[in-house]
DNA sequence: CACGAGTGGTTGACACGTCAACCATTACCT
DNA sequence: AGGTAATGGTTGACGTGTCAACCACTCGTG
């Protein structure tokens, strides 16, 4: 059909699966958690967290790129977290198509008591289960892929 | 509220964040160009694969199992994949219960095409990225955190 | 044999993400 | 000034994942 496929060696498959698996359980179970313990999705998390972090109040667009999202996403996050009082929507004076989102006293307050609760997890889930210099490794590593990706297309 | 929340070391934030970003960016890319390429989402490829490496007819809890998620998620899954043609169901006559999972022909041609596609991008994205060293490196890590999560409860 | 517990699997409601199309406004160009 | 492109943001449809409840059957025990 093609030219020969080129499949992994069995190291390259093992450190694949490896990564793959250990990805997929430690975000699952960071998430469940996180919204077990909190009432606050990953996603929700993230918003609130850069949001307040910038004083609370973020053009919407700004946001999205600060969090590095497509925008439909980050809308229909905040339409969600509004419906839930998180956050509030504003129009923008200075630009009548933008428009500002604000965190609401709710939100900061959600944010302020989820936050020890996500460090912990993180913690127990992962930090614990490392060294810093594997801590360090990775993190290498991960940036080594990353610098990877942003030189490719898309 | 409660006692100091003990938050993470710079090097600790710096691992995680990159861990996190590096994951993110890697995954998406991936299952958006899988699709792209092969009209085949990652769970798609996951399900059939796992499927006809065991012979292309395997029980349902058995299939479920293997891949390590949970009955509901591979139920709906089943079910899209059945309306598409990638599989059949068939009722098991040994347990009134039961039912078997049947990689459809449509289903093995699909895996076949996707196959070689879907290695080419991880390798591209992922393997070409990193020394044969570094990705056994991440191997060891990501086992750890497994072995890790895996004596925790959940 | 009856009955309760466990297993196999489905279902429905909901949250989430992507894609593509769309609308309104502003910026650019001549 | 006027048209066109770009930007800011929304929307709807759809595929996907989770949770909890549920149904049907089998199995173990009294």
């Amino acid at each position: 059909m093609n030219a020969t496929p080129r499949w992994l060696t069995p190291e390259q498959q093992a450190a694949w699966d490896g990564f793959i698996r250990m990805q997929e359980k430690l975000i699952g179970r960071l998430s469940r958690r996180v919204q077990a313990d909190s009432r606050m999705s990953p996603a929700d998390y993230i918003v609130l967290a850069k949001l307040t972090e910038a004083g609370g109040r973020m053009r919407f667009m700004d946001l999205t790129k600060l969090v590095e999202w497509e925008k439909s996403r980050m809308s229909h996050q905040v339409a969600r977290m509004a419906k839930r009082g998180l956050v509030d929507k504003e129009d923008c004076p200075d630009d009548g198509r933008g428009a500002f989102i604000i965190a609401t006293p709710a939100g900061r307050e959600a944010i302020e008591e989820a936050a020890p609760v996500h460090v912990e997890h993180v913690r127990r889930l992962f930090i614990d289960a490392l060294t810093q210099e594997e801590l360090d490794t990775l993190a290498r590593i991960s940036n080594r892929v990353l610098a990877h990706l942003e030189k490719q297309p898309d």
